[in-house]
DNA sequence: ATGGCCTGATCTTCAGGA
């Protein structure tokens, strides 16, 4: 069975592109963010006619995920159930569902924008709200997964020069903290293989010829429990999709499971 | 070549992204 987590950016912009590549990866279910749609503009019609049903969580231009799967889509989820509200709003960041033998998260953390901003504060209570969410799946024995853009580098080689991000967020102690309350529930960090160069990037910003000076940061997440992370069999950043006219600024995060 | 982006809506200008 292959999962995997895209942050596609405009899942309008992207329908070609994603269509295209749903069909050459042969995935199973995939999550999805950054769908900046509302639920009515979400391409489900033609998703379905490629064999996947959809779950979705969009209100409109920012934000939105989904999850795509072609194995079956049970007991939908949208949206944290104590999830923190922004300026009054409870924005659409995570789905989960049951995809056949797997019980999957798609989210997309919010960016926090400055350290010491509002929005900082709000990632890390979002973070924290999540943990709470997936405790219960985290510890249980179905494999179960969070998959996304969690807004955060694990470590310091998960950006591709430390000494531009000091004092930004995406690498602070405290954002790294709340990935290792999550792990503390029982979440491994799945790390894909790079298909180039030696670490596993997987956003590029469009600006400054990032990618192809593979200026990158890994962000984009597979957190599974004991029973699919000792299902994994491969997991990698499929970097060939950020290539070329029309890709999103992030790469696919594939990953195989024996299940 | 010493610069260099993309998206959708508020739409020729902006917010947001990270």
């Amino acid at each position: 069975m292959r999962i995997a987590t895209w942050n596609v950016n405009s899942i309008t912009a992207r329908l070609p592109r994603l269509l295209a590549w749903l069909e050459s990866s042969g995935t199973d279910v995939l999550c999805v963010q950054e769908t900046k749609s509302t639920e009515e503009q979400f391409p489900a019609e033609e998703l379905r006619a490629a064999g996947y049903e959809s779950a979705v969580n969009a209100t409109g231009r920012w934000n939105g995920v989904a999850l795509l799967s072609r194995v079956g889509l049970e007991d939908v989820v949208k949206g944290l159930p104590e999830g923190p509200e922004y300026d009054g709003v409870t924005e659409p960041r995570a789905v989960g569902a049951t995809c056949g033998p797997v019980r999957l998260w798609s989210v997309y953390v919010p960016n926090g924008r400055e350290v010491g901003h509002d929005h900082y504060a709000y990632k890390l209570r979002w973070l924290d709200a999540l943990r709470k969410t997936v405790a219960d799946d985290a510890a249980g024995s179905r494999p179960f997964a969070v998959l996304g853009d969690f807004n955060v580098a694990p470590t310091d080689d998960d950006v591709w020069d430390l000494s531009r991000f000091v004092g930004a967020t995406h690498v602070t102690p405290d954002e790294r903290a709340a990935l290792a309350a999550l792990r503390a529930e029982g979440l491994t960090d799945v790390v894909p293989r790079p298909l180039k160069y030696d670490r596993p990037y997987t956003y590029w910003d469009y600006r400054e010829l990032g990618f192809p000076k593979n200026r990158g940061m890994r962000i984009d997440l597979v957190y599974g429990n004991a029973a699919l992370a000792g299902a994994v069999k491969d997991s990698y950043v499929d970097r060939e999709e950020r290539k070329g006219k029309g890709a999103s600024d992030h790469a696919p995060v594939v990953v195989d499971l024996d299940v």
